[in-house]
DNA sequence: CGTGTGCCCTGACAGC
DNA sequence: TGCTGTCAGGGCACAC
């Protein structure tokens, strides 16, 4: 899944079929994802007229024309395939509009979709506690030294927290670590004021250059239309383990475990 | 409170 | 050709 820039692409891809279109149909092939379905989501999306569509964290915001926001979040292995040729088991939810069909594949199940009222979306629980978004005005090094001040902590396990930047995930916190030149174990309360200023525009530069890509891909990941978005060969640290550091620094790219997921980065200009 | 651990689930891949 | 173990983009419920 989808991070911040693959669920941005699966947004824009998906808004150019559904915006201003009426659905026509909506069909589970299964009661739920990782929670139930809403009970009122049929009823609800059936004869609803999508306005449009965005994104919050690595959450996609459908808006109906009913006061009402479908939410989906593509967990680790979701993506949405449009007018799919062949059924795939893991299509657990279909929407149809006058010209189009759309199907939410999940093998894994760690997804969601919900139903919130769209003029209560910041109150929504997973919503309340959100951190800035990291391509907004609110992500700045002045934010991140007040919300990380005096945690122990790892910076790495910190940039993962979504309370404190909204849609970062494993790789582009890797990555703009790697960018920034800070060492992912260092406690997040002892980055310097310095390494923080750099951090926010590698944050930044890295999810644009993700986005303009149309969303690095990995194993199962594709763009809305069912292509492959690009290889992740162009990472600089994440899955390099034992290859050499792109700034030929003499460094190899070294691969720990840190909250119980894979960390990599280079030992030499990580500091 | 902050922090650390384990689990949800399926599939891909490596090694035997 | 199986089998088994490990790992994978996330989020949350617990236990201290």
């Amino acid at each position: 899944m989808p991070e911040l820039p693959e669920v941005e692409t699966t947004v824009r891809g998906l808004a150019a079929f559904l915006e201003g279109e009426r659905i026509t149909r909506v069909i589970l092939n299964r009661p739920d994802l990782r929670r139930p379905f809403p009970a009122d989501l049929v009823q609800v999306m059936t004869g609803a007229t999508v306005t449009s569509l965005g994104r919050r964290a690595k959450y996609g915001l459908v808006h109906l024309d009913r006061g009402a926001t479908m939410i989906f979040h593509l967990g680790m292995s979701g993506r949405w395939r449009i007018d799919p040729e062949t059924p795939e088991v893991h299509d657990h939810l279909l929407l149809e509009t006058e010209a189009h069909r759309f199907a939410l594949c999940d093998p894994r199940r760690f997804g969601s979709v919900d139903l919130v009222p769209t003029a209560a979306l910041e109150d929504w629980p997973p919503f309340a506690a959100l951190g800035p978004e990291p391509l907004g005005p609110g992500l700045t090094p002045a934010h991140l030294k007040a919300a990380l001040a005096g945690k122990t902590q790892s910076i790495k396990l910190c940039l993962l927290d979504q309370r404190i930047v909204a849609g970062l995930g494993n790789i582009y916190v890797c990555e703009a670590l790697w960018r920034a030149g800070i060492r992912p174990t260092k406690p997040a309360g002892k980055v310097s004021g310095p390494q923080l200023a750099r951090l926010v525009p590698e944050i930044i530069a890295v999810l644009e250059a993700s986005i303009r890509d149309g969303g690095s891909s990995l194993r199962d990941y594709a763009r809305p239309d069912g292509e492959l978005g690009y290889f992740a060969s162009s990472f600089d640290a994440y899955g390099r383990e034992g290859e050499a550091c792109r700034r030929d620094d003499g460094g190899v790219i070294q691969r720990i475990a840190q909250g119980g997921r894979s960390t990599w980065f280079c030992p030499v200009c990580q500091r």
